[in-house]
DNA sequence: TGACTTTACGCACGATCGTTCTATTTTAGG
DNA sequence: CCTAAAATAGAACGATCGTGCGTAAAGTCA
């Protein structure tokens, strides 16, 4: 656990259980009572540290956006260019899904399906951030046609549009099914998706 | 509109605009008093439909798998045997999250993010209408196989898997970039899956 | 039309919501 | 150690939540 003053360890304490809690009521239905109570503090106590509920949900997605950037993209961008970085990034992100402090799945299909219609800051943060990762799989694409890896004339955004719907199809079908086969499904799907890339 | 007695009229309009309404604000958004404000009625009057709020929830989704069989499955079965019928599904599931009485984009995915952590009667209602939907798309997509529009060695149900991971996606990216966009990409998805479902 | 059932309303309840105050405790630095 | 600052707690606010109860209005059918 970072260190620093007594105050950013709590917030950071706090945001994590918020961070869980997101994940299976949704950014509204963390309230600050329930979440005070998680964390064993009073409700006041907690609120000063956020000032508004809008500001906890801001700093909710911040904290999100960092895990996946440490997690998701940072490791694969240690891979080699091509398509093993492309493949990295969906084993890191297919394991993203997954992670303990996420225990209702992927915040950002939770928080996606809860303000896309709801105009204001925290919505613009996630339109952002998910526009930033499909940016950066179109990228690692675009890298991989470089490399040879795929063919030259590859539509790489349209590529980025179907992993995007692969990896978001596995999010919804684990938990209507069986996790395990939902996985091997959403790999399948991958791999169809790089041969046809590959083909010249 | 369908004329019964006058509480079946009221719970049906009613049961219209909680539908609406949870599409944008979830199945938990939808609390009594705001439908209640929303229809001109009275919390008490309204509440007495439905007798619980849970009630309410599941009478949501009841009205939209009926909806989504009369608007979606049921036109589709006019179709001819084989690929045609399959075209006819998606192209109607398509135009389903397009529906002007779910401004917030399809129920059942705000429903699913919403409900599938949570155990209980609409957690099991909903699991079990989509468990039914991928069936009748990979039932489908068999009937084409029989047909000898579709390869003879298809895996059915990779198929639905994939579709469903199509349509999904196609309803976070219409909300994150330009729906048009989002919509030409997804079916030009659909296509690159069909031709890989053709060829020998 | 009269009798009866269905439908809707008004009111109230305890609980919880986000938020604001003030007071108290805990931490950090000289 | 002492003190200024930071962090937490307690209590209260108006609002809204889901849900009952008793009553008035509206619909239904002989």
């Amino acid at each position: 656990m970072a260190a620093g003053t007594k105050g950013e360890d709590t917030r950071s304490t706090v945001l994590g259980s918020a961070l869980s809690l997101a994940t299976q009521l949704g950014l509204e239905g963390v309230t600050i009572g329930k979440l005070a109570e998680h964390v064993g503090m009073s409700k006041s106590g907690l609120f000063a540290h956020f000032a508004s509920k809008e500001n906890l949900q801001l700093a909710i997605l911040d904290e999100a956006a960092a895990r996946f950037v440490a997690l998701v993209v940072a490791p694969a961008l240690k891979k080699p260019r091509g398509e093993p970085r492309v493949r990295a990034l969906v084993d890191n992100w297919l394991a993203w899904s997954k992670q303990d402090f996420m225990p209702g799945g992927c915040i950002f299909v939770v928080a996606g399906v809860e303000l896309d219609d709801r105009p204001g800051p925290a919505r613009d943060r996630l339109v952002a951030s998910q526009k930033d990762w499909l940016s950066t799989l179109a990228g690692a694409a675009r890298i991989a046609v470089e490399e040879k890896h795929f063919r030259k004339d590859l539509d790489t955004e349209q590529l980025a549009h179907e992993m995007y719907s692969i990896a978001i199809g596995y999010h919804f079908l684990r938990r209507i099914g069986d996790p395990a086969r939902a996985e091997r499904r959403a790999r399948t799907a991958f791999e169809r998706l790089w041969t046809d890339a590959r083909a010249t």
